[in-house]
Parts: C-alpha cells; sequence; structure tokens
DNA sequence: CTACATAATGCAATATTGTTGCATTTACAA
DNA sequence: TTGTAAATGCAACAATATTGCATTATGTAG
C-alpha cells in the first residue's frame, strides 16, 4: 500500500497524528476499489473483527476530505432534496461555499458535449446532473 | 398555483389517485421557492397543524420523481461516500441506471467551460461534481 | 347515490446517516 | 519515562430511508 505510506507522511506533515484508527480507515479505502460510504467502512472492519465506533469513522473520513486524501461523491442513491421539475434531464447547481446561496441552471451545449464524452466511453446518458462549488459574486473577496 | 393542477391532470392521467396527501405534498413543493428534504415537508406541513406520515411523503415524493413532476437535486450537505483522492477538483461520475455500474472520469476542457459558464453568472468554481445517469455499453438494449 | 375493489395511507419496526458533548485513552514530544 | 494535547469511545439524539401489514379513502361500477 504506497498509498497508504503517502497518507501518512501527508498526516504527519500536517501536524496530525497517525493513529490505529486512521490507518485502519486508510487500509479500507485503498482495498475498496469503489466508494464506500461511512457506515461500509464500520462494517467491513467488523468483517475483520476490528471495531471503531461511528462518530470516530465519520472525524477521519472528514479530515481525509480536509487534506484532500479522499473525497466525497454524490453517487445517487444518497439524495435529498425535492423540487418541482423543470429543464428533464438536466439539473445544475452552483453553490457557494462560503454562503449556502446556490442557483440552478441548465445548459444544453454542455449536455451535447458531456453526451459525447460518455459516449465515447461506451455510456448512454440520459440524465445531467451537476453541482459546481465555489464562490459567489458577493463572497468573492 | 397553476403548477399544482398541471401535476393533478398528469397524476389523473396516468391513472393515479388525486389524494389529499398529494395536494398538500404538491402545495409544499410549489410554494417552497427553493429544495426542501422530505423531513422539510413535513415540518412545514405540522406548523400548519396538518400531519402526513414520513413513509407517506417518501412515497409521493417518489412518485413525483417518476412521473417528472419533481427531481432530486444533490445539493451538499447530503451524504457521503469516499474513495481516496484523484483529480482534484473534478469528480464525474456516469452510472447506469439499469445495472448500477459506474465509472469516474475527469475532462478539464469541460471544467472550463463550466468555469465559464458560471463566470457569467458571477461565479467563480472551484470544484467540479457531476453524474450522469444513462445506460452503460452493456444494457443498451 | 351507494357500495365495492383496490390504491394509497398510517403505523410499527428497523437500518443507515450524521452531529454534539464529555469522559477516557493514546500518540508523540519533552 | 512521563505529561499534555489530540484523538477516540460512548451516550444521546436528530434526520434519512425502507419494508410489511392493517386500515382508510378514492374513483368507479352498479
Ligand atoms: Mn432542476
Ligand atoms: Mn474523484
Ligand atoms: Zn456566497
Ligand atoms: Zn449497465
Amino acid at each position: 500500500m504506497p498509498e497508504i505510506q503517502g497518507a501518512i507522511r501527508v498526516l504527519r506533515a500536517k501536524g496530525y497524528k497517525v493513529t490505529q484508527p486512521r490507518k485502519q480507515v486508510l487500509k479500507v479505502l485503498t482495498q475498496a476499489q469503489k466508494p464506500v460510504s461511512p457506515y461500509d467502512v464500520q462494517k467491513i472492519l467488523q468483517q475483520r473483527g476490528e471495531h471503531l465506533d461511528h462518530v470516530t469513522i465519520y472525524r477521519i473520513l472528514d479530515l481525509l476530505c480536509l487534506l484532500n486524501l479522499a473525497h466525497k461523491v454524490l453517487l445517487s442513491g444518497g439524495f435529498v432534496k425535492c423540487a418541482l421539475g423543470d429543464e428533464e434531464g438536466c439539473h445544475r447547481f452552483m453553490v457557494c461555499r462560503q454562503c449556502g446561496a446556490f442557483q440552478e441552471f441548465a445548459d444544453k451545449s454542455l449536455c451535447e458535449e458531456e453526451n459525447e464524452l460518455a459516449w465515447h466511453l461506451g455510456f448512454r446518458t440520459e440524465q445531467h446532473f451537476s453541482e459546481f462549488f465555489g464562490l459567489c459574486a458577493k463572497c468573492q473577496g
């Protein structure tokens, strides 16, 4: 796991302790070849006879995201806010990380470009969702 | 609420019953000028002295999504799957609605186009997330 | 208008996701 | 080796989500 060693170096470099739970979670993330939920992490550890409190797992995953050693993915199943329907099959949100303001918009040419990209990978796209995080006009220094 | 009347027509046209709870939820979605969670819906109704079981609310929202009268938005805050970090600031997933297969990819030119679009709306983008739902190569009839 | 069939809702139970406060333990440096 | 701050564990709670089954309400057929 060279990936784990790299993560450990980052932890040390930024002054975070290299604890057993942190190493355990890093190992799970490295071995899982797909995104896993906090609950998944807990279950996988349980199968090895290891136990971590779910609060600890949340805190470790948050830290890894903070350090860009992991990242959240939106990947379906999740969801959940609902709005009455508008542009069918295309829903894009810009969200300000500072004030939380958001704005929805749609863009047809972007959809077409995405369709083509996906098509090159053998995928036929039906629905486009995106979120852009950044700073709104007001929150830009 | 002309929007509600339209939704009611769709329900009838497809053979679904127009029930009190469905009308109540439609009213909440119409009046809320932003996405609301199932829990939000329940709370808003409670403030009016109305009560719906949360299971009912989930089922109604699912139905409205099915009929394209509402749609789910990913809008942050939500949930969480984690993967070890890769392309910083750009995470795109294609997900097959049939078999659940998914594939992550990144595309720099897409990011730039999105940056520009957002910029026209006053937004400075830092992170790009997207999900494309459709059919993978295997699942295309 | 009434009665019926069944679609929809309510309720109970359970699982997953997520946060906070505080007691205890652990990592690491002095 | 020991001390201190950081990290974890634990308890409690809130929110999100799904299933099965009993009960109710809608739309229709009579
Ligand atoms: Mn939308
Ligand atoms: Mn990624
Ligand atoms: Zn802002
Ligand atoms: Zn597929």
